[in-house]
RNA sequence: CGGGGCGUAGCUCAGCUUGGCUAGAGCGCUGCGUUCGGGACGCAGAGGUCGAAGGUUCAAAUCCUUUCGCCCCGACCA
């Protein structure tokens, strides 16, 4: 390809409102174009990259017994209501209804696809003798976010692998989710993507019925705890944390004492005024739990996590209270609930019991009682792990600590079992002629979100830096004086047997000066630059550089297309992106 | 949905506090010339409903009201 010929819209200067390097240097290198919050345009540079991953996922999908089809984006509102997910999406699904002669037709953007397939799978696999399957497409999905953001990285519309398993029993289950676990594994590493996968959580099955793949990134929306020693890895919406010493109670009883904390409604204002630390408090949170108020007690310096409380009191719906409602059963303005003489059902994080003598609420303006007692002073209906992980707590499955690191998801694996095939009627005979739930698997990948993970985490000040498998061109022909016609002659020759060798090469043949060409490539970030010039041409030699490189070679430029073919091969061979 | 920030040329921004002449700069773009191995220089140009609507005023990019859009933090995210 020619550079004057295709279209790539570089930019000097960071487009206003374009913050982290992914976003930055994908608008910056002419790969994408906003179009609206959370909607791009793929610009040609940024589709033949996606294209790239797109493939990579469809040869590992393959590889892996997936059968690929494509179901459509526009799907009945009525498939949605069936599987109650209307109302569980909310306003997450993109829903609207077109006129049809004379009746209004009802219908949503797909944002995933379980209800369809299902539905599918219902009308035509009937017997044990047609199972198991896995089916998958590459398909653009539609989620109204409440806010998209950062570039690429959560958009209403984007494009996602989605596999969706069928199996007779447990341990088939068992058997295609670990065939698409490994899957996945390839994937990520041939798109280079240091990558690791965690315990996700894990809904109605439990155990290890799903995990998630992440990209460590600074700007990655999810926090992901692990533990350096044992390789304990887990989203933190799911992170276990391991037992604590607990610290014995001071025996000199301290008595339960009311005191002043005017105006002071948070853990650092009270113990500004009491000086006191936040690990000696008791931070009291009325939560709604299935529309129930009740009291969950977390320890000052912890946050609660409503995943695992969701969980544990066997849930469907968590949410905090509203103030009227916290009014109303503390019978204090909000920030001065405590647990002394709270009627309500009191639930309490594990390392609450530890604190001894506590500082809390004291369900009056302006007033926190110190010297809380456990037992004696305050009842708790039941103890749980109800809190998110910390940096430094201690690891569940051994005796280290574990770290917490930001991370991007990129994929997701997740065991579902009957949950779509029981309310969709989706049924086999076995042969023993007894009908059963088709059990069920979803895998899904996000296709834009691994371009943008590796931008994110493979770019230098002069901009990106794709891998081989990746970049949507692997050479760069930067011919500095396109107007010297030996420079033209032996570029353009060039460029013709690397392309006919099936070599994707972009030709950089614009009249521009060379300043400009070596910034734009170290920009949109092509693998293996090769520079043609006056000066290199009178020793018959060609400057070539690998972006990852600092330092630039030569070769020959006698059989230089046949040098350079066998170095892809050799990079493609030799790097993680084979 | 709560908090904050920003809308002026294709892009990045100045001008607004304290209303006033033909609304500016850099980059990019067009033409000519000189240049040509890390975003060149000179000359001449094109390009704007100052996000939109309403109001105050002799006069609004500037002041007031409403509204739309974009970005960030938080909440939310089968």
């Amino acid at each position: 390809m020619r550079w004057t010929q295709t279209f790539i819209p570089t930019m000097k200067e960071t487009p206003e409102g374009a913050e982290i390097p992914s976003h930055v240097l994908m608008l910056r290198a002419g790969f994408i174009n906003q179009v609206m919050a959370g909607a791009y345009t793929y610009l040609p540079l940024g589709l033949r990259a996606l294209k790239k991953a797109e493939r990579i996922v469809r040869e590992e999908m393959d590889r892996a017994g997936a059968v690929e089809l494509l179901m459509p984006a526009l799907t009945p509102l009525s498939l949605w209501e069936r599987s109650g997910r209307r109302e569980a999406f909310g306003n997450v699904l993109i829903q609207f209804q077109v006129r049809r002669q004379n009746r209004e037709v009802q219908m949503a953007l797909g944002p995933t696809h379980e209800e369809v397939i299902t539905d599918l799978v219902a009308h035509h696999i009937s017997s044990y003798r047609q199972l198991p399957i896995t089916l998958y497409q590459v398909q653009n999905k539609y989620r109204n976010e409440e806010r998209p953001r950062f570039g690429v990285l959560r958009t209403s519309e984007f494009l996602m692998k989605d596999a969706y398993s069928f199996d007779t029993s447990l341990d088939g289950l068992n058997t295609s989710y670990q065939r698409m676990y490994d899957a996945y594994c390839r994937i990520f590493e041939r798109s280079g993507l240091s990558y690791i996968a965690v315990e996700a959580e894990s809904g109605p099955i439990g155990g290890d019925a799903s995990h998630e793949f992440m990209v460590l990134a600074e700007n990655g929306e999810d926090i992901v705890v692990t533990c350096a020693d044992c390789g304990y890895a887990a989203n933190q919406e799911r992170a276990d944390t391991g037992d604590r010493a607990a610290q014995p109670p001071d025996d000199d009883a301290a008595k339960l004492t009311k005191v002043d904390t005017p105006g002071a409604r948070t853990i650092e204002e009270v113990c500004r005024l009491l000086k006191c630390q936040p690990r000696q408090m008791i931070k009291t949170l009325i939560y709604l739990v299935d529309d129930r108020p009740t009291a969950v007690l977390i320890r000052g310096d912890h946050e609660a996590n409503e995943a695992k409380l969701r969980r544990a009191l066997g849930a469907t719906s968590v949410e905090l209270a509203p103030p009227e409602t916290i009014e109303k059963v503390t019978r204090a303005p909000v920030g001065f609930a405590g647990p002394v003489g709270l009627e309500l059902p009191i639930w309490a994080d594990h390392d609450v019991a530890g604190i001894g003598d506590a500082v809390v609420g004291g369900n009056e303006a302006d007033k926190h009682l110190t010297a809380a007692r456990l037992s004696r002073d305050f009842q708790v209906e039941n103890f749980a792990d109800l809190r998110h992980a910390g940096e430094g707590d201690p690891c569940p499955r051994c005796s280290g600590n574990l770290a917490l690191r930001r991370a991007i998801e990129v994929g997701h694996v997740f065991k579902l079992g009957t949950k779509y095939t029981d309310v969709l009627d989706a049924k086999f005979l076995d042969d023993q002629e007894q009908l059963h739930s088709i059990i069920m698997g979803c895998y899904g990948i996000g296709v834009n979100r691994i371009l943008a993970g590796l931008v994110e985490t493979s770019h230098d000040d002069a901009g990106i830096i794709w891998p081989l498998s990746l970049a949507p061109y692997e050479i760069l022909l930067a011919p500095l004086k396109i107007s010297d016609d030996e420079v033209r002659q032996t570029a353009e020759r060039l460029h013709d047997q690397l392309q006919n060798a099936g070599v994707d090469v972009l030709l950089d043949d614009r009249d521009v000066r060379p300043g400009v060409k070596f910034k734009d490539a170290d920009l949109i970030g092509i693998p293996l630059r090769v520079v043609i010039g006056q000066r290199g041409l009178a020793q018959g030699q060609l400057e070539i550089k690998w972006r990852t490189e600092n330092e630039a070679g030569t070769i020959p430029l006698e059989g230089a297309a046949e040098t350079l073919v066998s170095m892809l091969e050799q990079a493609k061979c030799s790097g993680d992106s084979s």
